[in-house]
DNA sequence: ACCCAGGTGGCCC
DNA sequence: GGGCCACATGGG
C-alpha cells in the first residue's frame, strides 16, 4: 500500500473521525477560511457568532456592510486591517452571482480556483479549503503541517505548495471525505506527530517515518 | 516577556 | 522563483 494512504488509515486509526469545519453551510465555511489565517479556530468562531448575532451572515449583508462594522465583529481575528476589507470584498465578488454560491461553483473547478486565487486574502490554501470543504471538491489541501510532516517521513524534499498538493494526489484516490478527513488529521494532531525524539516514539506514523528509522532528519 | 496560530502579499534579489 | 517580513489578536 501506498506510504500516504497507509498513513492516513493509522491517523484514523489512532484519531478517529475528526468532525472538521462542521459549519453551518457553505457561506460560513467561506468566512472561516477568509477569517482563520494566522490564528486560531477559538477566535474565529467568535467571530462568525458576532456576525451572525448581527445578522451580517450572508454575502448580501456582508459586501453592504461598512468595514469598520465588520471591523468590529472580527476583530478577534486579528489582522483587522486586511480582513474585513477581504471578506468585503469577496463578498463582493459572490454578489456578482446573485450572491449564489451554486452559481458562483457551478463554473469549471479549474476556473474557480483561478476565481478564488483572484481574490485578495486568498492563497492556495486558503482556495483549496474552500474547494474542499464549501464545495464538494476533492482537491488535496496543503498547510504548513503537510509540508513539515511530508518531508520528516521522507516523503517529498519541496516545500512548493503545488508540488506538496501533486505528490498527495497522485498517490491517493480522488475521494472527498478521504481528502477532508486526511488533512483535518493532519492539522488537528499536527503537533503530536512528527515531533523530534524522545516523543516521536509513540508517533502512530514511525513505521513509514525516515527520520525514525534513521535518526535524522 | 516572549512565541505561536489551519497564510498572504509586498518587496528584494 | 525563492527568501524575508509585516500583519494583529488571544492564549500558552
Amino acid at each position: 500500500m501506498d506510504a500516504a494512504l497507509h498513513a492516513y488509515e493509522k491517523l484514523a486509526e489512532r484519531f478517529g473521525a475528526q468532525h472538521w469545519w462542521p459549519a453551518e453551510g457553505r457561506f460560513e465555511v467561506i468566512v472561516g477560511a477568509l477569517l482563520m489565517q494566522q490564528t486560531t479556530w477559538r477566535n474565529v468562531a467568535t467571530a462568525i457568532a458576532n456576525l451572525k448575532r448581527a445578522g451580517l451572515l450572508s454575502p448580501a449583508e456582508i459586501a453592504n456592510a461598512s468595514i469598520p462594522e465588520l471591523r468590529r465583529h472580527v476583530r478577534i481575528a486579528g489582522l483587522y486591517r486586511s480582513k474585513p476589507r477581504r471578506l468585503k470584498r469577496f463578498c463582493q465578488r459572490l454578489m456578482e452571482f446573485g450572491g449564489d454560491l451554486d452559481r458562483f461553483f457551478r463554473r469549471d473547478v479549474r476556473l474557480v480556483r483561478e476565481d478564488l486565487l483572484a481574490q485578495e486574502g486568498v492563497g492556495p490554501e486558503t482556495a483549496d479549503s474552500i474547494l474542499l470543504y464549501a464545495s464538494d471538491t476533492p482537491t488535496f489541501l496543503v498547510d504548513a503541517y503537510t509540508v513539515r510532516i511530508a518531508r520528516r517521513l521522507g516523503w517529498i524534499a519541496t516545500d512548493t505548495y503545488e508540488e506538496v498538493k501533486a505528490w498527495f494526489e497522485a498517490r491517493l484516490p480522488r475521494d472527498l471525505p478521504l481528502y477532508r478527513e486526511y488533512h483535518a488529521l493532519l492539522v488537528a494532531h499536527g503537533k503530536e506527530i512528527c515531533r523530534p525524539r524522545p516523543r516521536c516514539a509513540v508517533c502512530p506514523l514511525n513505521d513509514t517515518c525516515a527520520y525514525y528509522r534513521t535518526g535524522r532528519p
